[in-house]
DNA sequence: TGTACATCAGTGAACGCGCGTTCACTGATGTAC
DNA sequence: TGTACATCAGTGAACGCGCGTTCACTGATGTAC
């Protein structure tokens, strides 16, 4: 059995590959566009996207979930550097919260489907599928609470549980991200004041609740 | 073409029903249990679930979409009337966000999987399906919203748009319930805390963007 | 440089399976007279 | 009360389809000598 995952360019012996996970990912990224689920792709259809025999697929992956756990976190980590990013950015120019936000909301407008991704699959599929969103939300979360942390050290402001402050944002963008997923463009504007509008309450909350415990 | 789904009691004439759209909804929803998503139920297995052959299907609905969209309008009915008990019930005892986060969390043990439902196939599935719990969380919402309202004006704080508290609380609640799903039952009583936390952080956020802006 | 050999990515054909849907039917029930 | 008839829920058989997986294979590439 091949650990095929295990991308360490080993050396090679024997035919050369014509084709490659990557492609693979890619093919399945494809076809699951913005509105299907990775748990409707059959093992044929990939195959057929990425132009090689059905049986050849065994040579990448032991199966289909196995595809889908590697792209579920590619997408997570592709999402992390773009959020990043934006906060990076936005620390300078403006309002963290809002062009947090908006950055998160645009990626559903992108080519990219690797938000789409994460928003869909959290809550259907295999238990492996579950285990590698939920994964690549803690992440999020931890990477948030940080800089939550400093931003209160910084406003001197005090912050209550930023944990639960960082898991309460993640997941409520997530939410709201996933139903803004299916409405038209021209909403996006609305979501992102709604969405901004909501993680500031919960940011005014623990605050509020940090002064009242001290 | 039958419109099987609107159940008025018609006047009968010929061969009598042995098997109403009820019992197939029965059946599906066993089937469906509290891990497997309705998109994944097939005709067949409904039909044989229930007992029936598989083209008697035709008989009660179009066609698996219709039941799925069914099944999830039963549901949210379902869970509102168990969350507005929870609430009034609570008015008169103690804390009314504690013992509604209770009530909801702890609906995942019970062998209803109304809740499951609702938390999973809101992201996936059909266009319809996606509509239909979307329908149901707005119900949820708009109930929360009227509750949050007549509190505030109860204990005389003030509330900033009332309409995103609720749609934030709601869809927080969902989002943190679909993964409490997955975690054992001794983890219910740590998430139920934390929901708490998460909303009345919520709550003192709105109260104190009001009393800024006044 | 040449040759024999091992490696291994990709293949074509075939399998058995469960699926949604169709067809013409059966036979129990209610209705008209 | 009896009879002919319309209604219609449920059926058994059959269809074509896409699926995951298997098998023995091919042939390009790299390695050893």
């Amino acid at each position: 059995m091949p650990k095929p995952t295990a991308v360490t360019p080993r050396p090679h012996q024997g035919r050369r590959a014509t084709i490659n996970s990557e492609d693979l990912l890619t093919a399945a990224l494809t076809l699951v566009g913005p509105h299907r689920s990775i748990s409707t792709l059959s093992l044929r259809e990939v195959a057929r996207e990425a132009g090689i025999a059905p049986n050849s697929f065994y040579r990448h992956f032991r199966d289909i979930d196995e595809l889908a756990v590697a792209l579920i976190e590619k997408a997570g980590t592709a999402l992390r550097v773009i959020i990043r990013e934006a906060r990076l950015r936005a620390a300078q120019e403006r309002s963290v919260v809002r062009s947090s936000v908006e950055v998160f909301i645009q990626q559903l407008q992108t080519g990219e489907n690797y938000l789409h991704l994460l928003l869909r699959e959290g809550t259907v599929g295999s238990d492996a599928f579950k285990e590698a969103v939920e994964k690549q939300l803690h992440y999020f979360e931890e990477e948030l609470c940080v800089d939550l942390v400093r931003l209160a050290e910084l406003k001197g402001t005090g912050i209550h549980r930023p944990d639960l402050v960082a898991r309460a944002i993640t997941r409520l963008v997530f939410a709201v991200g996933g139903s803004a997923m299916d409405l038209p463009v021209s909403e996006h504007e609305r979501i992102i004041d709604e969405l901004a509008t909501m993680v500031r309450m919960i940011i005014r909350g623990t605050q509020a609740m940090a002064a009242e415990q001290d």
